[in-house]
DNA sequence: CTGTTAGCGCGTTCAC
DNA sequence: GTGAACGCGCTAACAG
């Protein structure tokens, strides 16, 4: 098993100066002679160094680790998000420890807690919550924190999130454009996640281009789940005496697979000329013969403008804290061209 | 900002000791008088109080932290492993450390060294390589490690599997009866993987009760992917004359993912009749109108098995090291009333 | 009821 | 070229 600098000193009768600096090569600048360097490294090759991160933790008071707190890595989107952050880090001799709080506010703030505890030296937090822990605002001069996805604008960290309003005002016009001006309903999960408020202004915004008024056409619910989905879509059905829309939005891949699992249960099939549109791609999108548009995030832009984030020096500190900015989306088509 | 017990000590003019005895709420026990806990409780209160981590895992040499390497979020099924593992470890008072490896065993190799520097009490392996790191083996001692999802039968550690080859079996079986014993291929992204060797068996079983040879059935493709599965469909199309299969099976969700996507491109629709099975299942499935098998796994009875096993003590060493647990799966069937 | 102390393994500074 | 010693913050054993 392997074996600590102390160990190794003891074992080799060399003082763990002399061990630690054949480990960590500096060897030649300190003129270690050459035969203790070969002892030393005979040793290690042998049984192994097992460098001990808790006391270098304790020592450095730096862990060379990032937290990332998220919501829901079932969400393909997070799951993207945490792999673009990893290989970051690792490029930069970070771990990133990712622990999800399920949508859930106080396994949110026990996640947020332990990873400082830990001393994480930045931490990503994907926040489900407006509200903010006041030990979050004391650990801000000591680590880097960076919100993203939901700007509960709190003014107090820094923000990344991607252009929720500009896509769904181009999401929205571009559906306009497919159903020759008519409007359709947008079914939203979650609606009190500000993401979606934005996704929901950018809809408006669009079809008040066509037409005025039409609150009603926005259906919402406080979960994003498939059953939130599905309800959505049942109360579409009834509205309209039994049939389903002959186009629709949603505000996520979960409320889609709810609404197309409900118009199945309710109609028996799914026509294929139904207008689709839905926040977040997929791939598993590709199966539906539907025309389908859909709203892909820039992962790499994010990521990289996280850690810029994250990197930056807090010295800047009043303006710097409040920074926010907000990436472009992109636009995706999918079985537009028969119509 | 929290404070340090040894601050709070110093600056309430009590011990160390004492202020421990409040913060930990043995005041009771220990019958610290009630004036003494006021005043180091209002101090908390005020200043807050943030235990270190490192400092706690040096001293005890236990983390609190349970390492997980995982070798893709994206796929669905990890995802879901992961949240279940993380509500097992919260009620132990764990934090999960997930770090994913991409399929890339160097990745691998260092996320596991990383999370044994670091002193996780536990780690749980979904590995992609045969290849057991000396470091791994020397570690058995100090950390419980348990392999999952491929069985390298290294005989080393631990593992918990999913029954892949009843999986294939049972799948293959009922896809046979609804094509009138009609056989069909079967695309394999990843062959190299037990998990996937299994359920090739599997299928190559049930296609014997009905058949003789057909080992020509079977396509391989080194990596999982949307573009594994493209080709082997596009090889199936090309050697059927520009004809898409009457139905088919894949061993993954990416792996259809591409068949289907092939289809789409080659033949410009997907025909609802076609006969479709695929391993995992995924929400998204039912967005297909034609008749689907999948395998879902029973994450809940992997994760129990994964903690009985994380927690066990690791004295009865040389036979429940290679212990190994095979878990059922659950054939999920979709549109399959109307044949 | 409260206080003192040793030491976990590492990094650093200074001394020979 | 090499060694000794201190302290990071916490826990636990022991001492009043």
């Amino acid at each position: 098993m392997p074996k600590t600098v102390d160990e190794i000193s003891r074992e080799t009768g060399f003082s763990v100066t002399t061990v630690r600096l054949v480990i960590n090569g500096q060897s030649e600048k300190y003129r270690i002679s050459r035969q203790t360097r070969q002892i030393i490294e005979d040793y290690v090759a042998l049984y192994g160094y097992s460098l001990n991160h808790a006391a270098r933790s304790l020592k450095l008071n730096r862990s060379d680790t990032v937290g990332f707190v998220v919501p829901d890595l079932s969400n393909a989107f997070f799951a993207h998000l945490m792999a673009a952050l990893e290989t970051l880090c690792h490029a930069r001799n970070l771990l990133l420890l990712t622990v999800a709080s399920h949508e859930d506010p106080v396994l949110e703030n026990r996640a947020v807690a332990s990873l400082l505890a830990r001393g994480v030296d930045g931490l990503v937090i994907a926040p489900c919550q407006a509200e903010i822990q006041p030990q979050l605002i004391k650990s801000r001069g000591k680590t880097s924190i960076v919100m993203i996805d939901r700007d509960f604008a709190s003014g107090l960290f820094p923000t990344v999130v991607s252009d929720n309003f500009s896509s769904g005002l181009v999401m929205t016009r571009g559906m306009l454009r497919k159903s020759d001006g008519k409007t359709f309903p947008f079914l939203c999960g979650r609606a009190e996640s500000p993401s979606i408020r934005d996704r929901i202004r950018g809809f408006s915004e669009a079809c008040q281009e066509v037409e005025e008024g039409g609150e009603e056409r926005i259906l919402l619910e406080t979960d994003d789940s498939i059953e939130a989905g599905s309800r959505m879509m049942q109360r579409l059905i009834d509205r309209a005496g039994g049939m389903p829309p002959h186009a629709f939005m949603c505000s996520s891949l979960l409320i889609l697979a709810g609404a197309l699992q409900q118009i199945k249960a309710q109609i028996g099939r799914i026509d294929p000329a139904i207008l689709i549109s839905t926040f977040d791609d997929h791939t598993m999108l590709d199966l539906l013969p539907n025309p389908v548009f859909s709203i892909r995030q820039n992962v790499k832009a994010l990521t990289s403008k996280i850690f810029e984030y994250l990197t930056r020096p807090r010295a800047e500190d009043k303006k710097a804290a409040c920074a926010s900015s907000v990436i472009a989306t992109e636009l995706v088509c999918r079985n537009l061209e028969s119509r």
